[in-house]
DNA sequence: CGGCTACTTGAGTATTCTCAAATTGTGTGG
DNA sequence: CCACACAATTTGAGAATACTCAAGTAGCCG
């Protein structure tokens, strides 16, 4: 079932759109008890290096993944939002693999990993479903590395914005991270991710006021990013 | 049980390292009659949009999987060799969500995902050994996000023949890949590469010859690699 | 109202890309 | 076994994108 439901205290400033969850959670509450946990804006879920013990789904809020090398390069690998898993790189290690930190504040729950698998055991369709939660976020990061790879600095941000929105399920928002966070997530600096909106934005395709985003006509964004790829 | 000593046939000429095996296939194969197949250069192991019934666990050859965007831009997501998983990333869904094509001679073990699924019943282990499996992927690509986003072009293709050797276990080896597919992985051109590779030779870290690689010293290269991190 | 951080903008530079051509290696057919 | 066609790689030169560094602006918190 999903949790959708047990979503009915949305504020009427913010449409809530339908969440899909990239677990269901309803079948592990039944045995365990799902705490909650609270961050505000700058808070770290978790360190590379603390024990792992738990994934975590996110109810509200966003939160940012980094990797760090042992030289002090750094990289964000991800963003999550509500409805998204997070710690599912660090399955199969003692302790977790990288930095989470929200970026708003932000709501998850508890999922202690352990704890899961005993439910597991006797419910083959519940370890499966995790499984293939973990498949697609190897999914999620090939899409990207598509992207990276294939698209010029303006369009990876347009690609980015899209990608928000169809999460948001709007196209209208206010983006909680930085232009740095962006930046290092698309593989570019953070200097180009302000020219690459102010561009966007000068070919009437967004509107942009610090991180408040527009997107005026997402389809011909659409279109325009892919159209770059076709000039070949 | 480790599947390195099953490979008691190994040839003189190439010394074949210690494998270490993506996943453990000894408890399937006590359920599981499990197929080989031989590919030769050239030939894909699945397309996307095939029915996903199996992963595969490469014993001998390479293989490079791609993934292709419906507006023709194309991504190498990764490289496969002796000892790893593919077909994880299609894991939830019916049809595969890449291609897979061998670049050298190459022999599979054909794990068919349902089947296994099934073997998996009961055994709590098995899973939760998939489950960490998959999630090493994840790791991976997080890695390479890392190396992309954070190393220069020639950085980049040094930390990428220092992984080669790593998983070779040798410093010497032949590049069964072609320029191009390291260099959409990379996200480069072909040509930045060829020049990578040249720079490198030049500097005195490796010998080229071809697809014929020699790293001179594994060190210095790496610290070459961290130490242009460094400067900041 | 400071002081701070995040963002924006500009100018010059550097890396990487693009396009073209030359070279080398490979496989095939005569 | 050689000649030839083809594919992969290398190299060069100029152009373009993105980076770096520096300065200025704007919003936010205390």
């Amino acid at each position: 079932m999903n949790l959708a439901l047990a979503d009915c205290h949305r504020q009427a400033a913010t449409p809530m759109p339908h969440t899909t969850w990239a677990l269901d959670v309803e079948p592990f509450r039944e045995h365990l008890a799902l705490a909650r946990r609270k961050l505000k804006a700058g808070d770290h879920l978790y360190r590379a290096g603390q024990p792992f013990n738990a994934l975590y789904l996110v109810h509200e809020g966003l939160l940012k993944s980094c990797l760090l090398s042992s030289d002090g390069r750094e990289q964000v690998t991800g963003f999550r939002m509500r409805g998204e898993l997070l710690g599912v790189e660090s399955i199969g290690l003692e302790t977790y693999g990288c930095d989470v930190v929200a970026l708003a504040d932000t709501e998850v729950w508890c999922l202690p990993y352990y704890a899961m698998l005993g439910v597991c055991t006797g419910n083959p369709a519940l370890q499966s479903g995790l499984t293939a939660a973990v498949a697609s976020e190897v999914r999620r990061d090939h899409g990207w590395m598509l992207a990276i790879g294939t698209l010029a600095a303006e369009r990876r941000v347009a690609a980015f914005l899209l990608n928000h929105a169809a999460h948001c399920g709007q196209s209208q928002f206010v983006l909680a991270m930085g232009r740095a966070d962006i930046a290092s997530f698309l593989a570019v600096q953070h200097e180009t991710v302000t020219r690459a909106l102010a561009g966007l934005a000068r070919r009437g395709l967004i509107a942009v006021s610090r991180r408040q985003i527009r997107l005026l006509d997402a389809n011909a964004l659409r279109v325009w990013v892919e159209d770059g790829a076709a000039v070949h």
